[in-house]
DNA sequence: TCAACTATTCAAGCGGCCTTGAAATAACCC
DNA sequence: GGGTTATTTCAAGGCCGCTTGAATAGTTGA
């Protein structure tokens, strides 16, 4: 992954709607959710939702597929995850302590386990 | 680390200026580099990098020593690990192949020596 | 074809970040 | 103490991104 690249990733990673898509789009793996759903869900007005999907789209972070009527957004894991290796690597040169913190997970279990769907 | 804060290291590290910084901090290890021979080593006006290495600062991912009459400026490895870690564990919910993704590394010698800048 | 639904595009307004030059603060040397 | 160096703070201006509501395009089913 080339610097632009990288750089226009972690700006659109950048803001609070956005990283709220990718949390909620990542555990629905390719199938990922119709912008309706999506924006039902997170509360968010329709066009503002297409305005950050196709931003984080664009920045190679998300991938759409038209079903019918409904367009279906997922996470492009090749995309975060170059984006989280060119920090680690480029960015921080391999660096042994970034290496160890970012590998390190202070809070493992997370509550929210027990299939206890949020209502 | 919670979930503003690593949106603040976030919006701090969108900036090609920051990225540089970070990059050219990383090997310097814990000794850090004072912020004359940083805007001299990048070209930067002074005002503009103590702007940029305050924001750094205040988002955890650089921190600060006063020697004499200079500022010397180093890396806070724990904050970007912590920040990386936010992306991997808590944005992608330690989603398989971003992890994957993540620590594959496609290059790695990172050519730029033999001066082969193809035209 | 018509009506209903889904999603995007458009235009306008607002606020915040970035840059830049001048000035101020702090510390050192003579 | 005066002069010099290092860094930050201040104020002004420009630029870009975010939000919002209305309008538009594409698709489905009767």
């Amino acid at each position: 992954m080339d610097r632009s690249k990288a750089l226009a990733a972690l700006s659109a990673l950048a803001h609070e709607t956005r990283l709220d898509l990718i949390r909620l789009l990542t555990p629905q793996g390719e199938a990922g959710m119709a912008a309706g759903q999506i924006a039902e869900t997170l509360g968010i007005a329709a066009p503002r939702l297409s305005f950050h999907l196709s931003a984080l789209e664009q920045a190679g972070l998300l991938r759409s597929r038209k079903v019918a009527r409904n367009v279906f957004y997922s996470v492009d894991t090749q995309g975060i995850g170059s984006t989280i290796s060119f920090l680690l690597n480029d960015c921080c040169r391999d660096h042994p302590e970034v290496l160890a913190a970012s590998s390190h997970r202070d809070a493992p279990p997370q509550g929210e386990v027990a299939g206890t769907a949020n209502t």
